[in-house]
DNA sequence: CTCCGTGCAAACGATTTGCACTATG
DNA sequence: CATAGTGCAAATCGTTTGCACGGAG
């Protein structure tokens, strides 16, 4: 299966980047909406995955209920407002920074922070090693 | 407006500790049903809020679409398996090592990581201090 | 007795899916 | 011209809420 460059999913991407933040399946549907006014939600939902799964963009499932959809696809933290959920990027340039510090740069008051590392659980390891056999 | 200790709210948070597992809304509903068949899923969704805001349980609304709860109210990172979705915690006597050695610690294959600063963003304190005064 | 908590069902918000149609490569 | 993508509506999933009743303090 590979991929087509639909009008739609030109348009998705290019105000995704354009917009220069991350935005909601919604958000974005709204954006879009007045460029191309028959578009569906569906068609939007359908596009964001499908191209964060290819790596063209990235896909943030972190702070709260919305997925939000990131124009930049390289590795980098984020940080999160609690008032107005806006999320912002971290450069990985400041690494080595604490967590206060690292809010400084960009502005924000920090009261805290999410570390989840991901990876396979041991029982899954097991279970993948003994598909393979 | 106090908390009531009722039937239902210390099952439902001892059969959390119990399990010392992260578990979600609906598979505690189904741990707790087996105790006390009336009960209802909103009971459930109900008192694990209160009891996250009142920090005797920790809730986890990262990686993925459900909310996790936690047994372990304290402030730790945690990590997540991509295959079965299991969240795991991590002990931060271990702070300063890699996320590889964190991961190898509890027996995880390391893909990678999610960083989320959490705090208020320019916009945002800049309104707070205009309500203040 | 007060009023917080409960069970039930209905409502809700975000996302996904089945279908017949369209249009890209 | 094959088949990936679209628009629409309905379905689904996780979660919340309104309401009348029940029970903890």
């Amino acid at each position: 299966m590979q991929l087509r460059m639909t009008n739609q999913r030109e348009i998705i991407l290019r105000e995704l980047i354009n917009s220069q933040r991350h935005l909601t399946a919604d958000e974005l549907y709204d954006i879009v909406k007045k460029i191309m006014p028959r578009i569906s939600l569906a068609t939007v939902y359908r596009n964001l995955e499908i191209l964060s799964g290819a790596k063209i963009i990235g896909k943030l499932e972190i702070s709260g209920r919305q997925k939000r959809f990131d124009y930049n696809p390289s590795e980098h933290d984020h940080i999160y407002c609690v008032v107005c959920h806006r999320v912002d990027n971290l450069e990985m340039a400041h690494k080595g920074l604490s967590t206060e510090e690292f809010g400084a740069v960009v502005g924000y008051a920090v009261t805290g922070y999410r570390l989840e590392i991901v990876g396979v659980c041991p029982e899954c390891q097991r279970m993948k090693d003994n598909k393979e056999k």
